[in-house]
DNA sequence: ATTCATTTACCGAACGTTCGGTTAAGGAGG
DNA sequence: CCTCCTTAACCGAACGTTCGGTAAATGAAT
């Protein structure tokens, strides 16, 4: 069989790309194919579904790479402190301190049912990975709840502020309070 | 002078519409023609610029209507708990409860300068005048500026998140916290 | 009050370009 | 050979934009 061209996994992080930066419908073919190096039937040779089905998967892998980077960690058996600490300082590179939009925000825009699924689906495990660690720093369930739905809505605000207002540093100020948000510890640089 | 089939005003009210659901490339000539009621060449004719004008048209308008009906009764004599009580209640109405997306959002996508520059003094503006009531009601400027930070931070988190999950919930829940986060005051709905 | 040039607002039609998507054929590896 | 991957060439539709022209209202001069 022919080598493909790209590499699947390096090919969704070119997608991944041109769908954060443009949003779905400003991620025109032209420019995923500029991006990827694969011309429009190659693009439909992979994604049958064309530019929705792209999108998909795009959610799809960013959700995977977010779970094992981010909050796969949280998960382990350090101080809740420490790994949210890690978390912070992973989603300070996820976003490039504030450069980059979150998919989130820019593919939950289209509604199309399948997006809006995924991107909903994606939240809550982000959320609920964050309450876990929130309940192992003692807070009861329902704080860590409220508190893990606080932090999902401040990193996500704070992207859109600081791309509104071109000023990263209320992207950066808040990645830096987020253990103390969550765990009640300071943050330790 | 012949009559314009829609007035000036009711004009912009339904091309903010368009950009907001749809962000700026997703707001088509054709969207647009339908959603105002003019051909495209008419539009060409209101807005000679064409499609950026009628984005920087949109965020000048949602600027001023925003300033009028939300921030400029901030400065007015009443106590600061009940100006944020106002200005959360119309919030609530401006977002439609959170069904609404918001411009700064949708518009700081495309990257251009006009549009950008537009976006960040509209949304310093609003920070400004809630730090303003946030030091009426007893804050020092820097706390003060930090709490008006974290507020128009969480406005917009909330929408993304509202928005991403279809959970309004979440949009309501921060709606109804500013007036404790801004002058420490509960909202006594 | 009537004319008339001017101005304002609108629209149909078309511009060239790009859109998302398809078809048929070719090259590389098993 | 057969399968997988890629590509050139192409499609109709929609894109943002422009142009020529029409209808309605205005102000000034008659």
């Amino acid at each position: 069989m022919a080598l493909p061209k790209v590499e699947e996994d390096d090919l969704l992080e070119r997608l991944t790309g041109v769908f954060q930066k443009h949003g779905f419908e400003g991620a025109s073919l032209s420019r995923i194919s500029r991006a990827t190096g694969l011309k429009r039937a190659s693009l439909y040779h992979r994604f049958p579904g064309g530019k929705e089905e792209m999108a998909q998967a795009v959610i799809r892998h960013v959700h995977e790479r977010f779970g094992r980077d981010l909050l796969e960690p949280l998960r382990g058996p350090d101080k809740p402190a420490d790994k949210v600490r890690l978390m912070a300082r992973r989603l300070d590179r996820f976003y490039d301190k504030g450069r980059q939009s979150c998919i989130l925000d820019t593919l939950s825009l289209e509604d199309l049912a399948p997006l809006r699924q995924l991107t909903a689906s994606a939240a809550h495990g982000w959320m609920e990975a964050l309450a876990e660690v929130a309940v192992e720093a003692g807070a009861s369930p329902q704080e860590a709840r409220n508190l893990s739905e606080e932090a999902v809505i401040r990193v996500e605000g704070a992207l859109i502020l600081s791309r509104a207002t071109g000023d990263r540093r209320l992207f950066e100020k808040v990645i830096e309070d987020l253990p103390r948000l969550l765990t009640g510890e300071d943050p330790e640089v």
